[in-house]
DNA sequence: CCTCAAGGCCAT
DNA sequence: ATGGCCTTGAGG
């Protein structure tokens, strides 16, 4: 084999960019792909635990040009990015393995994957050529991509220099950054608990008060330990080696002889860290966008000033990205509920939200500050909030590119993604098209999802919980430590609104149509069960939730159109 | 053996 | 303090 040969089948990060400042990947470091001046950084910073403070608004932009003027923003953004302090041995040992390499391995092959399949929907930079209408993978091309194994890790990576760089948190990264999520509670549960979560198609016998009564134990322990995956093939990533044995990564971090660091690891959840939400929290969008959007001249720290390391590991977005339901949840729900339904895309539009209104209920109950509630209240919430995460959901998956645009029902009918995601609202379908749209153009990413999942689930119409808008406050600041978040709030709130448009129509059709309210189950499912309790308590005239879904709307449409075209 | 992510070195 | 290049060494 010559030197030549040798430096072709080398691992080639040739165009990948360093996610922290956008120079040369070098290779992988420290959990992230990263180049070597980020690499150093951070094995300097953590090594001799170095502390900085950013004189602006932790907001400082970082390239390469520039990312030696801000070390506490440049640091920060190596950790939100990714970077484990873990990695960095305590002990100085040099050379050998540790037990991340398995997972750079394996990410290597996921990313593969990954890219393969976000290849379809990638909207060309500027810098480009014309940009093309994104067009969507099918299943076949899927699983061709998704066969990807260990021995073609060496293919060389799309190039990324052509894409909108996007930064995508995978099950992988959850397994690997965070032990535990949370700290001390009798309803502990692991980070890979709901990552892995598996399955979903559970009986119906449950109400939702039922399942917020469950423990997360009860409830994993009524799933199957693996599901089926019927037009995504998963990839050769062993999910039960690590599903419910946690000790690899427990070990990890003692095996590392960080145990100082370990300590300072973010146990975050929306409520672990109020005392970060400070006064400037109302006004932080205001001015990150003055700093980053409008002003050419990007925010200077000319004097990092020293304070606790602690500071950065409060508060982060990628932390609660942690929690967010794996990309394939929802196509699976879609191309498996379809399968299940007679022959009515109402049905099938409800029993998809009923699939993943059981989803959204597990993950809000594994947030402390969720949990902390009573029961009441949980229910207050998640009535309010359902329908705007299940739209989001949905959203953020059309926004992948990973779902049909239609799906046929058993009577032959097309329904649009749209109509299933706004509850068979056909009204505002062509909105919600748009609205992907835009969201595609603007780079919606995993941040921007998990934002957009937890101010839906706190809804600012419940603010008068202050657990609420504590909670809010947490994931603006969080958010915009990574975004100037403004345009994506407005979009979010259309979100909101669609999704109370979506509940009113779903509950109009009772009486409009009762014919096709006859075809949805009424008696079992827990989407009309929700709507009924929202109705049920207005009519009693609690404040609260009246506050929030008294909005007045246009009369529910009495008939749709059978055959749905996607709009663009 | 070889690989490649760790830590180390040192000119800047 | 930075960052490019060097050395190390467990795991494949």
């Amino acid at each position: 084999m010559t030197e030549v040969d040798r430096m072709v089948l080398r691992p080639n990060h040739e165009g990948e960019m360093c996610p922290v400042c956008g120079d040369r990947v070098s290779g992988y470091h420290y959990g992230l792909l990263t180049c070597e001046s980020c690499k150093g950084f951070f094995k300097r910073t953590v090594q001799n635990k170095k502390q900085y403070q950013c004189s602006a608004d932790s907001n400082c932009h970082v390239d390469r040009t520039c990312r030696k003027r801000c070390p506490s923003c440049r640091f920060q953004k190596c950790l939100t990015m990714g970077m484990k302090m873990e990695a960095v041995r305590a002990d100085r040992m040099r050379g050998g393995r540790n037990k991340f390499g398995s997972f750079y391995k394996r990410d290597r092959a996921h990313r593969m994957q990954r890219n393969a399949m976000r290849v379809t929907t990638i909207i060309p930079v500027s810098t480009g050529t014309q940009s093309q209408p994104p067009t969507f993978y099918t299943p076949a091309e899927h699983q061709v991509s998704s066969s990807t194994t260990d021995q073609n890790v060496q293919i060389q990576y799309y190039d990324q220099t052509k894409v909108k760089t996007e930064f995508i948190k995978t099950e992988y990264d959850a397994h690997l950054q965070s032990p535990t999520l949370s700290s001390s509670t009798n309803q502990q549960i692991t980070v890979s608990d709901f990552i892995m979560r598996p399955g979903y198609l559970v009986d119906h016998q449950e109400s939702i008060a039922a399942l917020l009564n469950s423990t997360n134990e009860d409830h994993l322990l009524r799933f199957p330990t693996s599901y089926p995956l019927p037009e995504i093939k998963q990839e050769p990533f062993d999910y039960t080696e690590h599903h419910f044995i946690h000790h690899p990564l427990l070990d990890y971090s003692n095996y590392s002889s960080t145990a100082n660091y370990a300590q300072m690891m973010p146990m975050t959840t929306i409520s672990t860290a109020p005392s970060l939400v400070t006064s400037t929290s109302s006004t932080s969008s205001g001015r990150i966008i003055e700093a980053s959007s409008t002003s050419p001249i990007l925010p200077l720290c000319p004097a990092p000033t020293e304070k606790t390391v602690d500071h950065f590991y409060n508060s982060s977005i990628a932390e609660m990205c942690k929690t967010l339901p794996d990309d394939t949840l929802i196509p699976r729900i879609l191309s498996q509920t379809v399968k299940a339904t007679k022959n009515d895309a109402h049905a099938f539009a409800v029993q998809v939200a009923d699939e993943n209104l059981k989803e959204i209920v597990t993950w809000a109950k594994q947030d402390q500050m969720f949990s902390k509630l009573n029961l009441d209240d949980q229910m207050n919430l998640l009535q309010t909030s359902w329908a705007t995460v299940h739209i989001i959901d949905i959203t953020n998956a059309m926004v992948l590119g990973t779902l049909h645009q239609q799906y046929k029902v058993g009577n032959g009918e097309e329904v649009s993604v749209g109509f299933i995601a706004l509850l068979g609202n056909q009204n505002f379908v062509s909105s919600w098209n748009e609205i992907v749209m835009s969201l595609r153009n603007m780079g919606f990413n995993n941040f921007d999802y998990c934002a957009f999942r937890y101010l839906a689930l706190f809804d600012e119409g419940m603010e008068l919980y202050p657990a609420v808008s504590a909670a809010r406050l947490r994931v603006l600041q969080a958010w915009g430590e990574v975004r100037s978040y403004t345009a994506f709030l407005e979009i979010f709130n259309q979100i909101r609104r669609l999704a109370y448009d979506s509940m009113q129509y779903l509950w109009g059709l009772r009486t409009v149509c009762p014919a096709i309210w006859e075809l949805l189950n009424p008696a079992t499912s827990l989407v009309l069960e929700m709507l009924k309790t929202t109705a049920d308590i207005r009519s009693a005239g609690n404040t609260v939730v009246t506050q929030v879904t008294s909005i007045q709307l246009p009369t529910p449409q009495t008939t749709y159109a059978p055959v749905v075209y996607m709009t663009s």
